[in-house]
DNA sequence: ATTACTGCAAAGGCTTTGCATTGTA
DNA sequence: TACAATGCAAAGCCTTTGCAGTAAT
């Protein structure tokens, strides 16, 4: 996908924002992902092609990213305190997390946009950003807990 | 609403929890409410009558409940950081946080509880809690920046 | 009399920021 | 050359936790 790296890097130019060789390492990383990943898990994988690269760095350039609209910032359940990030380009993505296994069960759905836009009709409000997150058990832990009579 | 309270607090006892003037305390501040807040406001509202009241206090007594099922949790934006706390006694409810004024506007809907149904039908997950936040603008502020030709 | 709860202060986890330096345009 | 971006380390913000003392059952 150079293609998404490109236009990330014609809109920083475009906009006055710098190319440098950790935004670009940044925006490589992001786009070989699928899902969202945290911080910390960015800047490992940052790290593993570029030691010398900080984690201030790659927050100051997620914050930048999510601004100009490049990324999609998210919090997911139970902490909700640990943001996590993807590039915007693909459709609308929730998270379920599982209390029992951890595991962040991927939910695409349109549902949260038809909220969204419901509410600009009937509430004359204006939406910038939504997102949804949901916790509770996933497939294999809901079977699980139901064959064990604790669900 | 002494009704809630009591409730409550016949869930601590029954739970095996004491029931200490703190928590009888934060129960009637809660009632009092009726949209979501933060612990810091709570622990306001709770100091103006018992100036002893502890801030750790108020977290832990907030998390009890929220396990309990007396309280929803729930984290707003833009900042997700700050949780927001109402006695679990209402409808479904969100907030649109209003990028310009900052006001929080709430949102009645049962849309999040449809989704949750439906992804427990089609993905067979469970779903314990759910969450949607919104951020964009008012309708004031809406109406405002139309008039403007910003939006 | 037990055992849980409280207040205080310190610690924790994640994100941001100040400052001197480096690098882009 | 000018100004933005970087790295480092320290600070910030909200929440949690250890501990000794206190209170509920």
């Amino acid at each position: 996908m150079p293609h998404i790296i490109d236009e990330a890097e014609a809109t920083l130019h475009q906009r006055g924002f710098k190319v440098t060789p950790q935004r670009t390492l940044l925006l490589q990383v992001l786009a070989a992902q699928s899902s969202h990943l945290d911080a910390e898990e960015i800047y490992a994988l940052a790290h593993a092609q570029d030691a010398s690269i900080s984690l201030a760095t790659v927050y100051r350039a997620l914050n930048l990213y999510t601004e100009l609209g490049l990324v999609d910032r998210r919090y997911v359940e139970p902490e909700h305190r640990r943001e996590v990030y993807r590039l915007a380009d693909g459709p609308e993505q929730h998270y379920l997390t599982c209390l029992r296994c951890g595991t962040r069960v991927l939910i695409a759905t349109d549902l949260l946009n038809s909220m969204a836009r419901e509410l600009v009709r009937r509430k004359g409000v204006s939406v910038t950003s939504a997102c949804a997150c949901f916790t509770g058990y996933c497939p294999d832990c809901t079977a699980a807990l139901k064959r064990e009579g604790k669900l």
